[in-house]
DNA sequence: AAAATAGTGTCTTTAAGACAATATAAA
DNA sequence: TTTATATTGTCTTAAAGACACTATTTT
């Protein structure tokens, strides 16, 4: 509650980051435990305080970089939404500017200073536990989803998540966790080829046939959405 | 770098509002002339400093009921995206949050307390004169006028411009305004029958053959974006 | 040769694109 | 009856859906 003499529109406001990568055919999401109170111990997003010398893109990278030593270069970043209902932060007026970043699979990461703890949770088990996310971390993650999952109908962002090159099965994979569903590989593959360029090497260490490796082609937006349709659902 | 004694994060927060309407054919944004420093006598978007008991669709709503003295109901708010780069206002760090709403055709604004001035502006006219808004708000006006064309793409909520009840006719030339593009009749009318309801009424101040009326059916957002094509073009 | 995975052919179905003719009112 | 506007019919074309078979590698 908020009971002292500042002029209206003061604010504390902080940038928090919901980071997802793929990892073993399932979307994860970045946590951190909280060193700090309040919700100390508990689970929560990466993120912090603007600084004075900071624009939002520049503080969502410092804490990206903070929290797991990640070069910003290789993700993508979006801003989300910005979170400033009352009550959300125990401290006060505490409002949060929301940030998504896309990521390839990337090494453990190394917990921070606000931070005990940091690891790539998978999303549907951290959105089918409430209770334990801190302030409205929840709430940020269900949208944060959301959007991810829109964001792969309008776009070949999802080639972020596959790193430099990768094969259609793995570019398909990563359609599959994000949205939930099983893809008919031949169609996703016809789909697809449209904005992908081949390379001239091979997937070697795998079992079966070699896989062509593609990058993405210059498109970044599609003209029309990839169809969201599930095999057996 | 903190050059002040101010804890890290702390900032002035504004909401500022890009309200469009479809006037004469042609979509419209709300803009104010400032009645204050910095940038008197400039046009700018409706907004103002948030309050200590507010959340940001009230602060919004607020500044809404200020400056036009409409009540929300009829109308769509959404957030739209936060601003807040360095320099952005010369009083010094002051982030806003920009929303965006669809009106109906209203009544002339009535200038508020913040407001020297109110008006309906049509919106290519307002984007082909650079130099002339306040802050960044040219900017805002560039985002909002995206979203609202893609939001006419994937959504119901061009709707929301015509008011309660409305012939195909008069929906489609909102949508020729927003996008400024011809459409083809017969397949706009095929297509939007779809989430369409009929009235048991004509609209009967015409010159022609008397238009039926329909008004938007439960559907919010659609299945497969509308064709966004034009005929000339 | 058996197992594993990658890659392709093509028919059907759905919805958009491109047309122009007919219907119903007021003047 | 002329003018103005609304409404509808239908053929063509583009792209998604639904199939199952062939290809290339390792073991």
């Amino acid at each position: 509650m908020l009971t002292d003499r500042r002029p209206a529109g003061f604010v504390r406001l902080t940038v928090d980051l919901a980071i997802f990568t793929v990892r073993d055919g399932r979307l994860h999401v970045l946590l951190i435990e909280r060193g700090n109170s309040p919700h100390k111990g508990q689970p929560a997003l990466p993120g912090g305080f603007l600084r004075e010398d900071e624009d939002l893109e520049k503080a969502a990278l410092r804490e990206l970089a903070e929290e797991t030593h990640l070069d910003g270069s290789r993700l993508l970043l979006e801003q989300l939404h910005t979170y400033a209902d009352l009550g959300r932060d125990s401290r006060g007026r505490v409002v949060t500017v929301a940030y998504l970043a896309l990521a390839p699979d990337l090494p453990v990461p190394v917990p921070g200073s606000d931070a005990a703890a940091a690891r790539w949770a998978p999303v549907d088990e951290v959105l089918s536990s409430r209770d334990r996310l801190a302030f409205d971390h929840f709430d940020i993650i269900t949208d944060a989803l959301e959007r991810v999952r829109a964001m792969l109908e309008t776009t070949t962002h999802a080639t972020v998540f596959c790193g430099g090159t990768f094969t259609v099965t793995e570019l398909r994979l990563v359609y599959e966790a994000v949205w939930s569903m099983k893809l008919d590989p031949r169609n996703f593959s016809r789909r697809v080829l449209e904005f992908l360029e081949p390379v001239e090497e091979k997937r070697t260490d795998t079992h079966g046939r070699p896989a062509k490796l593609y990058r993405a082609g210059p498109t970044r937006v599609l003209d029309r959405p990839m169809a969201r349709r599930s095999l057996d659902a």
